[in-house]
DNA sequence: TTGAAAGCGCTAACAC
DNA sequence: GTGTTAGCGCTTTCAA
């Protein structure tokens, strides 16, 4: 670890006081620009390197933000991240990230005192295992702003797409193009399942302004929303005496898997079955076929997301939480309008090098 | 941001010093039982929770590592990531992760000396822009290890699988399925793509031992390894006078890429061409249909490359590079051998919860 | 085994 | 504008 030059060597060099020297670097209260030249010229002499570490301690923060999702490998969380990172970088903000593997006690640590034991300054949650209830009880003053379907009471910002009428929307798609038994893949009938009973809830009114009865069999719950549980809840469907001619499934891995079990099956999609994502993630693009899906607006969630916590870090006075509805829309592709849906420039060929 | 509680404080109340406060905080030095039992008593009675800005900078280390990866939301670096923050986790680390897009300035950042400046203790790279030449550039006395390609040049510990021969073994199996017209899509031939080029090697090798000519237009190249790419070079290879009747390409997205254009052309996968990737990633199981896959021990590669770091961390004296194969394997699936490889044990499929 | 005290390197309140 | 200086809260050397 080689000692390195700390403020004090730059001081003395330029002959100055470290106070100034900080100012200088930190680009902070007004420096004479003949000052400001001859510090840098120090700074840059010396190779001076700002020890964050000391930094932090002095100024109480760790230009660190936290993302806590239940899933790093789960695409839609990747590629959320990826976006958030992306968007607190330019923000001079090193992200964290936490996997919590949906378990409720993990998630709770970081709504916790002992967060503050943790190395950032707030956290953009987004919480599986734990219900709206249960975040009321965090610390009050974690700068936090929540994903999904919660809602904000007053203490933090809540970003999120309108579910409810999202879900309506694909499933008016399907029940559109003449579908009459549309199945319905992810519901959750329990505390934690607030996102997918927002879905389901779409998926009846959708049908109640349809005028066309649920068949409550073909509503089907799964534990999560991988592939494995649209498989074999597929599998079920298409053992029900009379199968579904379409299904909503309340994510893009629910439809894939889904769509694994028809192929099996010898089934036709969509001439068979129609299949509805949800979250838009880059395999739904090029499964084959190509899967119609709701898309949020993620590149605007993580925007956002970011943009509001470091307001709240940013503030010593509480700030009011807000309800921010990001965009969402339906794409249509392949999986529920056939071959026709099959839109090349959505798939950003570039001709091949050769070798 | 309520003012905490400090080890001084606990030290005033359990009347010791604060030396002793810290010593069993940390769990270090020998303190008698009586005494560790009243500071324990007098740090649960303030909830007492150490400041780790401040013992970073006391103790010069932050307790994080880096984890440097191109694309976050590329499948085999997120399922990557999320075995190394687990890994980390148990050692008490976490991980911050950054995502260099592949631009090999940003890559060179966490190389250089800058990156003392930033919070973490070491760094596990999986470089994409830089080559194994830049990696010589670096910081000292940085504990890296290195995944992927590039080899060890002393100063780090490398980690990878051995691609020569996994390509060879992924090309004998479609020769070995009695393909004559074996294409490859993902050579790199330029100074970086140091990853691909094993892989055409391997591809090669198998060509010679089978007595078997390559023929050079079927071997592609493409900028990076996304479906798009595998796609694009996909269709270039149908557009030939005599197209291939097999590709092994050298990312399981770029296998789904090929496999879009194959079903948008209507052709059958296998009987038509066959289909081997790479990397053994979720979305290739469950694809249409699943794909034969080359599958490195991605979970060995996670946890020796944390423990590695972590001893280059934990060491004073310089720690020999080493160099690491971590195993692999191929996994036959429908995408060669047809709808007999479908393996429903390998779906994890779980009976649906009913509504 | 425990105490006293000197930093770690920077920030920012306060004074000039 | 710029200098002085007192912390930030912990770790750790040195004595006792």
């Amino acid at each position: 670890m080689t000692r390195g030059v700390t403020l004090r060597d730059v001081a003395a060099l330029a002959g100055v006081s470290s106070r100034t020297v900080s100012n200088v670097v930190n680009g902070y209260a007004p420096v004479s620009e003949a000052m400001r030249a001859r510090v840098q010229k120090a700074v840059d002499e010396l190779g001076y390197q700002p020890n964050v570490l000391a930094r932090n301690l002095a100024s109480g923060r760790s230009g660190q933000i936290a993302v806590v999702v239940p899933y790093l490998d789960t695409p839609y969380f990747a590629e959320l991240s990826q976006g958030i990172i992306r968007a607190a970088r330019v923000q001079g903000y090193n992200v964290l990230i936490d996997q919590t593997d949906g378990d409720a006690e993990h998630e709770k640590l970081f709504l916790s005192r002992r967060s503050q034991q943790l190395l950032f300054d707030g956290v953009i949650f987004s919480p599986l295992g734990l219900a709206q209830s249960d975040l009321g009880e965090r610390d009050a003053d974690l700068p936090l702003v929540v994903l999904g379907e919660r809602v904000s009471d007053g203490g933090f910002d809540h970003i999120g797409i309108d579910d409810v009428t999202a879900s309506r929307e694909a499933t008016e798609h399907l029940l559109g193009l003449g579908r009459r038994r549309v199945a319905a893949i992810g519901d959750q009938p329990y505390r934690t399942g607030e996102a997918a009973q927002l879905r389901t809830q779409g998926y009846r009114l959708a049908h109640e302004r349809a005028g066309i009865p649920v068949r409550e069999e073909l509503v089907i719950s799964t534990p999560r929303f991988n592939r494995s549980d649209g498989a074999s809840a597929m599998a079920h469907l298409l053992d029900l005496e009379e199968p579904p001619d379409a299904v909503f499934c309340y994510s893009d891995l629910v439809a894939l898997g889904a769509l694994h079990t028809l192929a099996a099956r010898g089934l036709r999609v969509p001439e068979d079955v129609a299949v509805v994502g949800y979250d838009d993630i880059e395999d739904a693009r090029y499964s084959n076929p190509p899967v119609t899906t709701v898309s949020p607006d993620k590149k605007m969630i993580a925007e956002t997301a970011v943009e509001r916590l470091l307001k709240r870090i940013g503030s010593s006075t509480p700030v009011p939480g807000m309800e921010i509805r990001a965009p969402h829309r339906l794409i249509p592709r392949a999986s529920t309008m056939g071959r026709q849906a099959t839109d090349a420039a959505e798939w950003a060929v570039s001709p091949p090098h050769l070798h």
